[in-house]
DNA sequence: TTCAGGAATGCCGCTTACGC
DNA sequence: GCGTAAGCGGCATTCCTGAA
């Protein structure tokens, strides 16, 4: 449900819009608030209708849409119940106009059905180990087929040339921007894996870890001491605390991604905390190695017990 | 009040590096 | 050799805003 503020706030309306494959569906605005989410409701219900079921996609939308207005006692004109296409290409979205229901469903379909066959001709890109596999004069062709099909719908629905032209114009532009940018990075990807390809293999094990202390990614470990020597312990509970805090400082950055452990974690119970997280979820190597952080967080504060209870991150951060 | 479309956000799959 | 975390790009979806 969105509400839209006109004049500081003065006037303040709302509509509700779901998207489902590719089909954005949108309602009249209204400034009755409870009025706009009931609208929702039945956006909602349409789109898990669209989603399950056999057959093809814009017959289970039909279906839909028919059953759902029907078994609410609504109306699409009352709703004011809009579809447009919204294309997503690999630079930018390309939107059709609004087809209104039920009057222009299968129009509004029918545009669907074109643009999303054009779109899957155009393909996904397959990220950086794929890039510039797929020969540039295809790529151009789907996109000539995608341009062609864009046209003919927007003039189908009796929208000038004009405006759909340039905006095609500059959704090429980006598609080619991006392009260029994605074989430089591909490029550079395949020098480095080149290069380690060829220095890794001669070295002994001690110089490949001292090759990988040069990219800054480990520490030195303490050199000829058994497992069970407290160095060693220290030094892989250091370890582990700092890999910990490494993760935590990245997770705080703003910007940052919140990591997907944390995201299902907050989803289980609704704490952001990690230590919980990895006391149920982790394996038990890392469940090790957290004792021992915890054992080395403990170390100066360690009671008449002597039994180091799991840290919790906070803790160990201030440690 | 509506239309059109750009920006922001989060999820997913793939690849790579690293530690055990 | 295996498990895990992180980076990255693509995509779907939602949010937001300027213009008419």
């Amino acid at each position: 449900v969105v509400a839209v503020s006109r004049q500081n706030g003065r006037y303040r309306y709302y509509y509700a819009s779901v998207e489902v494959a590719g089909l954005r569906l949108l309602t009249r605005t209204e400034r009755n608030l409870e009025v706009v989410i009931g609208f929702h409701a039945a956006l909602v219900a349409i789109k898990q209708r669209a989603a399950l079921g056999l057959g093809s996609f814009d017959a289970r939308f039909r279906e839909a849409v028919r059953q759902v207005l029907a078994e609410l006692g609504a109306n699409a004109e009352a709703m004011g119940l809009k579809l447009k296409v919204v294309l997503r290409t690999p630079a930018a979205p390309l939107c059709t106009r609004s087809y209104r229901l039920p009057a222009e469903l299968e129009p509004g379909l029918r545009a669907w059905r074109r643009l999303a066959m054009a779109r899957q001709a155009l393909g996904v890109s397959d990220g950086p180990s794929g890039a510039g596999q797929r020969p540039a004069e295809e790529v151009q062709r789907a996109w000539g087929w995608l341009r062609e099909e864009y046209l003919a719908v927007m003039a189908e629905a009796g929208r000038r040339r004009e405006p759909a032209l340039a905006r095609l114009e500059e959704v090429e532009r980006l598609r080619q921007g991006r392009e260029e940018l994605r074989q430089r990075r591909w490029e550079q990807l395949r020098m480095q894996r080149e290069e380690r390809q060829q220095r890794l293999p001669t070295l002994g094990l001690h110089q490949r870890r001292c090759f990988r202390m040069e990219s800054g990614r480990t520490r030195e470990k303490p050199q000829g001491r058994k497992a069970g020597d407290p160095r060693v312990l220290c030094w892989r509970a250091e370890h582990a605390i700092s890999r910990a805090l490494a993760r935590w400082a990245k997770a705080e950055a703003p910007g940052r991604r919140e990591p997907a452990a944390a995201v299902s974690q907050r989803r289980c119970s609704g704490s952001a905390d990690a230590a919980p997280l990895l006391a149920r979820r982790c394996s038990k190597r890392r469940r090790r190695a957290w004792e021992e952080a915890a054992f080395a967080a403990s170390c100066g504060r360690r009671g008449s017990a002597g039994v180091a209870s799991r840290p919790r991150l906070a803790d160990l951060r201030a440690e």
